[in-house]
RNA sequence: GGCGCUAUCGUCUAACGGUUAGGACGGAGCCCUCUCAAGGCUUAAAUACGGGUUCGAUUCCCGUUAGCGCUACCA
């Protein structure tokens, strides 16, 4: 039985990145009818927040990615500590009384690498038990193979054979002086207790995999598959991070701004991986039978966003906001105008279910994002236009005359028509060959008298579904405002 | 510093050792058209560099360069 994981730790809001690793989880869980599992890697007390825990699943629901089993590490601390004292009992592990470092370490890493504390390895184990029965803290560290060294290897499904020196892996902690798991451990000792198949996750610990061959090895494990995924960098090349790229690192950022999760889905699982079929757009059941480790490439990806975060559309990737418009048509008008209808009303628009739906085709497609029903529907919301320029009420090659010509004669054509597509195009076109106007000549004053600006859907439609009042009542005042 | 990983258009990517190096987004242009979109067509744009191996390297090997990751009692 397959078995894969996402181990999110609750440190921050859900990263584009994780979310992505997530999402390959889940299509490789449910191509190959496998378990998907949701553990909370939840070790580090110190940076632990229940916030962020809350905008993780906040994130994670709203990608509507349904998971199977859920856990916590937190819950599940015996476990770690009694795999980590099996460990010790084996001799392949070792106390450490050195005190922790205070604050950053890395100083110490410029010279060379460091492997262990001079001279606690040697410990005698009388002397070991002796110091930890008189209450010293220690921190347990696992005991590296040196000598003879040996080389650790595994087989990575994207990577390929990877090898390294025990010579240059250090003996890392397992347990924190205060009896808590390290990542390492309790990843191990979960991912061993949970019977995970395949480890998928990101690139960033493909050199961490050889500790964990380690403790798997330690612990007598089953050896799972690993699979590493490359990173997703931002524009400048360094990786994705709040403070210096703001927003567009969380995914909740995409959510508020009207992505389709099902959009946001497809645009991520495309970033380091590629079905080799030139094909991109698509559905979430193409993406379970399309998903398999072999199409994972091995170079970073970066999330190509406007660096300074101009305007809110265009900070994002223009891929994502081009797979969201194509997700966006290829919607029901009726799943559509249901996705819309909380959009609109959030922004304050007592708009019902029935006019939404009426409203939805007319915006299908000049939209990219859901809120941009705001700015391109605005006029069908309000019963009073936002004051616009006269000026654009002036057709092309025409001046204010020619304007007022043709908005005095829709008034009075369109009193008598009757507000549906077809006999709204023959009225008009009628009206403005009896003026001899050119039709945009005609439909363009109109147009702009009716929404307030020269951009908007087809007019015939745009009356249709406005209605004979308001649209009579904004022609009269666009005569007004010229006259 | 040590160790590891990576390198195809601006970005995401495709290419049994043999292709005019393909697709997509974005850009430019044209068409369609009542405006805006959508759609259609056209176009510019890449194998980091240097050595090998080979009849032939984007592809295999080595080196250089660059980027990234790990090097915590963070995950």
């Amino acid at each position: 039985m397959l078995r894969v994981r996402f181990a999110p730790s609750p440190t921050g809001f859900l990263h584009v990145g994780s979310a992505r690793t997530f999402i390959q989880n889940w299509l490789y869980a449910r191509h190959n009818r496998g378990t998907m599992i949701l553990r909370v890697d939840d070790t580090d007390v110190e940076r632990n927040t229940e916030a962020s825990l809350t905008s993780i699943f906040e994130g994670l629901r709203w990608l509507d990615l349904p998971w199977d089993e859920q856990y916590r590490q937190s819950e599940r601390l015996a476990l770690h500590k009694q795999m980590a004292e099996a460990i010790f009992a084996k001799g392949m592990a070792y106390r450490d009384f050195t005190p922790a470092h205070e604050g950053d370490s890395p100083r110490s890493v410029a010279q060379g690498a460091w492997l262990f504390n001079p001279g606690v390895r040697e410990m005698s184990r009388e002397q070991s038990d002796r110091r930890a029965a008189a209450g010293e803290p220690f921190a347990l560290r696992f005991r590296v193979p040196r000598e003879p060294e040996r080389i650790i290897r595994f087989d990575d499904a994207v990577y390929g054979e990877q090898a390294k020196s025990t010579a240059d892996i250090e003996d890392f902690a397992l347990l924190r002086s205060d009896g808590m798991p390290t990542y390492h451990m309790a990843s191990c000792a979960d991912d061993a207790d949970l019977r995970i198949s395949h480890i998928i996750r990101g690139q960033d610990h493909l050199t961490n995999t050889f500790k964990h061959v380690l403790i798997f090895e330690a612990a007598g494990a089953a050896m799972p598959q690993f699979a590493h995924l490359p990173l997703l960098m931002a524009p400048d090349g360094t990786k994705l991070s709040k403070r210096k790229h703001g927003p567009v690192v969380s995914v909740t950022t995409y959510r508020d701004a009207g992505f389709l999760p099902e959009a946001f889905v497809n645009f991520l699982c495309l970033l380091g991986w590629s079905p080799k079929n030139d094909r991109e757009l698509l559905t979430r059941q193409e993406l379970i039978d399309l998903f398999s480790l072999e199409g994972i490439n091995r170079a970073n990806a970066v999330v190509n966003f406007k660096e300074p975060a101009a305007t809110p559309e265009e900070m994002f990737d223009p891929k994502a906001i081009w797979l969201n418009a194509e997700h966006i048509r290829a919607l029901p008008v009726e799943q559509l105008s249901a996705r819309l209808l909380p959009v609109v009303r959030e922004a304050g628009f007592d708009i019902s279910p029935e006019t939404m739906t009426r409203i939805t085709p007319l915006v299908r497609e000049r939209i990219k994002l859901l809120k941009d029903v705001l700015t391109v529907a605005d006029f069908f919301f309000v019963d009073q236009l936002p004051p616009y320029d006269p000026a654009e009420l002036v057709p092309q090659k025409g001046d204010a005359a020619m304007a007022l010509k043709a908005l005095k004669k829709a008034r009075e054509v369109l009193a008598a028509t009757e507000f549906k597509h077809d006999p709204l195009d023959a009225a008009l076109r009628a009206a403005a060959q009896e003026l001899g106007l050119k039709a945009g000549q005609m439909f363009q004053p109109i147009r702009v008298a009716v929404c307030g600006r020269k951009n908007a859907p087809p007019l015939f439609e745009t009356l249709e579904v406005l209605g004979k009042e308001k649209a009579l009542a904004r022609i009269e005042q666009a005569i007004q405002k010229l006259g």
